[in-house]
DNA sequence: ATTGCAGATCTTGTATACACAAACGTTGAC
DNA sequence: GTCAACGTTTGTGTATACAAGATCTGCAAT
């Protein structure tokens, strides 16, 4: 239980939010909330401001909490900017490559190989956000880390859909080795490029995301 | 005064904080503060924990909050990130360039060349905020709109010491030009080109920042 | 003189109580 | 039958009280 009770419940909401639980539009009772959680109004407003500046839900002075739909519009330029950063990050990471870093990318690309091999796309979903993240620490750039890890954590949803897509594992896979070749050999330029096609959604990506985001 | 107690007071200790007024690394009490105010400790922390949020100070669990010091090399690494975006921004910009954000661009940019021309920093110093925030507005994504105006707002104090150093408004406002003409002329890559080495800091730039960073 | 421990003090974390604003339902008039 | 106004109810906003943990001070022992 995370050091105090009110990032606890932040934490324990954010989940709640981004596995749909607590579905978008819905709103947030005070009350109700410190009741199933089991403590008072305090913690649970804590909590909530928190997520208000995340952005993850919005307050409305003296009318309660309610989460924040994005839509597909938004979630469209969330990849976008996701993408940009990410470009960054592979460029910073093809220039400033040392030993742990490299090995960290390798160690990760390997499950993700494993993984898409075996099909498992619950398990690539989770092996991708390791490799990604092998990435971002290797452009030794702390605050661009920050960054793209809160950027990543708030569009975990959307990607997961976007796995469920035929064919997308192999080749999410093959464009991994490619980007993996770009910082190895230390061409940023190349690595941004790949990067920022990689984990943007363009064309039909988009309408499958929408399509699958529809089906709920 | 905003709404509620709470949103208020984080926006006053927010400026007070990009204002020098309470230094980086200096702790906030919660009691002197709410003292301070005339309010009671419950909205005055509810203001602390959005800025935690934000990332402007440090809630230590049980041992209260301080003011983050970013340091030369954090503060490097955010003028890197904003580059990028505002790099993302302006290519945006160029492809979806709409009426409206023409004349807001044509504005601002009128408003800054009359500052440089009169050598007034703090004028220029404020018009170029507009100048770059009609460019955010001109991307027509929201979304990064709001990432860059957080960012930008984040690193306005040292802006605001860059422009200090000598001759900087004059090139400054050439680069402006420059900038505009790629955008106008609905280069993408050339206005994503320019704006990412206006923005960014490198070289001697740095040096200077650092310099009267340490010069406080 | 320095280090370690214990008590005191101060500050944060949580709960509860109260005040006040907004939403909702009911009633009455047109 | 519809709409408006009023009263009720519900839930947020702020204050205060209490509990628990952290820091600090002083004293003692090495």
């Amino acid at each position: 239980m995370s050091e105090n009770v009110g990032r606890w419940l932040r934490d324990e909401i954010e989940n709640a939010i981004l596995s749909y639980e607590f579905a978008p539009g819905e709103r947030l009772d005070e009350t109700v909330l410190a009741n199933r959680f089991g403590v008072s109004r305090t913690p649970v407003r804590e909590a909530l401001m928190q997520l208000d500046a995340i952005g993850l839900i919005e307050i409305r002075p003296r009318r309660g909490a309610i989460v924040i739909d994005p839509g597909p519009h938004r979630i469209y330029e969330m990849f976008e900017v996701m993408a940009e950063l990410e470009g960054l990050a592979g460029s910073l990471a093809a220039r400033r490559l040392d030993k742990a870093s490299r090995e960290a990318i390798t160690a990760t690309h390997g499950r993700c190989e494993k993984s898409a091999a075996a099909g498992d796309s619950d398990a690539y979903y989770y092996d991708n956000e390791e490799f990604h993240k092998a990435i971002y620490a290797a452009s030794r750039s702390d605050f661009l880390q920050e960054q793209c890890a809160q950027l990543h954590r708030r569009l975990r949803p959307y990607r997961r859909l976007q796995l469920r897509v035929r064919n997308r594992l192999s080749t999410s896979f093959s464009e991994h080795c490619a980007i993996v070749d770009a910082i190895f050999t230390g061409d940023g330029d190349e690595a941004r490029r790949l990067l920022r096609t990689h984990v943007g959604i363009q064309g039909e990506r988009f309408s499958d995301l929408v399509a699958s985001m529809a089906a709920r």
